[in-house]
DNA sequence: TAGATTGTTAATCGATTAACAATC
DNA sequence: TAGATTGTTAATCGATTAACAATC
């Protein structure tokens, strides 16, 4: 069984998305197995790299085969947790808020968008995907109801760090933030954040740098 | 002069956004000066990193009395290109290329979004932030008359490789990336992924192994 | 001046790459 | 079987951290 005995590494589970994407890549090309040469010519690494990483989990492959797509699709899915699922919510609808809610691909990738809230009153009751957009203090309600994983935060960064500590006073073990704010959380909260802003800077860094 | 001898690493570029954010919040905040060890603390890095950071481009400090904020905060936006600005398209005008048209902070940090395209005839026609988005045939033309550094791509995956193609023979620069493909480039030509789905798997693998 | 703090050189740490025995 | 390819151990490379002379 692969069993993850050290803690893997940053590097490597950064990583682990993409080789899921390219897998579900070659499954839907019918490929049926690939070894990590193969592989890494594809997707730009090392073959010994994407056997390390691999072996991480325990080793997907065999000798003088290589890998099944299947299986190791399979496998990277449920080290991600795709296979379980993750329930979010949204808590700010404004436009970000809204084209993440409208998003298809993450329910498709098991991330179940269960709940929306707003403070602006001119939104809330408008709905996306069949989901009510709710007065944010409704939402300590929710999580009595339903299990929420993820906190989806889209809110102005004025109020991003105390929008974090609520949610995580609620027992909500994730926040995916877009806020330009960031924040220290308990040990046991996963904070993702994506700073769109930085991104696009970097960018800009590497075309004058051209 | 802080010139740029050899090539600065990736993991020092993508820290400057970071450190960006946080002088202006200094600076914001009045504050004059700063050591790297007052830095270190609130950005939770060690002031040894901050310093071999900016020492990449020359080194901005001055001993026994830190780094004055203002001219800190100038060099990096200087360095990250921001002073001068870059003109941005957004191609693909859906639920995300229009939250990302009406989001305000990118044209504060000197992203300037100059036009909008896309393919959907209902669409089209329509003006956000009184910019019409016009179709993507119309691109050709419009980058004759406007200079265009980065193409914004909030496309389908599967017309993302071609759209990409498209605007690299139109001598645009840089590529913001959201849709889920990858595609190698020309060296000249500077690609920047913002793959969503990436992230939150992250987030997922996280909250899983907390 | 004395204390503070830089920029830089050297030491350490961790991640990537190479090599290869094991084996399908 | 012989060839292919794994998982893993060792070597290398690069990034982070520590130390310290220079100096404001």
């Amino acid at each position: 069984m692969p069993v993850q005995n050290k803690k893997v590494s940053d590097a490597v589970i950064k990583r682990l998305p993409r080789y899921f994407r390219y897998l579900a890549d070659l499954k839907e090309n019918n490929i049926l197995r690939i070894s990590s040469k193969t592989l890494s010519e594809k997707m730009g690494l090392t073959a010994s790299q994407i056997r390390q990483d691999f072996s991480c989990f325990g080793g997907f492959g065999q000798q003088g085969y290589g890998y099944n797509v299947e299986t190791l699709y399979n496998e990277i899915k449920k080290i991600l947790g795709v296979d379980k699922g993750f329930n979010t919510v949204i808590i700010g609808a404004g436009n970000l808020g809204q084209a993440i809610a409208k998003h298809a691909k993450f329910a498709e990738r098991g991330f179940l968008l269960k709940g929306i809230f707003e403070v602006d009153e001119k939104i809330i009751g408008q709905k996306i995907k069949n989901i009510k957009i709710q007065h944010i203090s409704k939402l300590d309600e929710f999580v009595k109801n339903t299990r929420v994983d993820i906190a989806i935060l889209t809110v102005p960064r004025e109020v991003a760090a105390k929008t974090a500590e609520k949610v995580t006073g609620l027992r909500i073990k994730g926040i995916w933030n877009f806020s330009a704010a960031e924040f220290d959380m308990p040990d046991d909260v996963a904070v993702e954040n994506v700073h769109l802003s930085d991104s696009i800077m970097v960018l800009g860094y590497r075309i004058k740098n051209k």
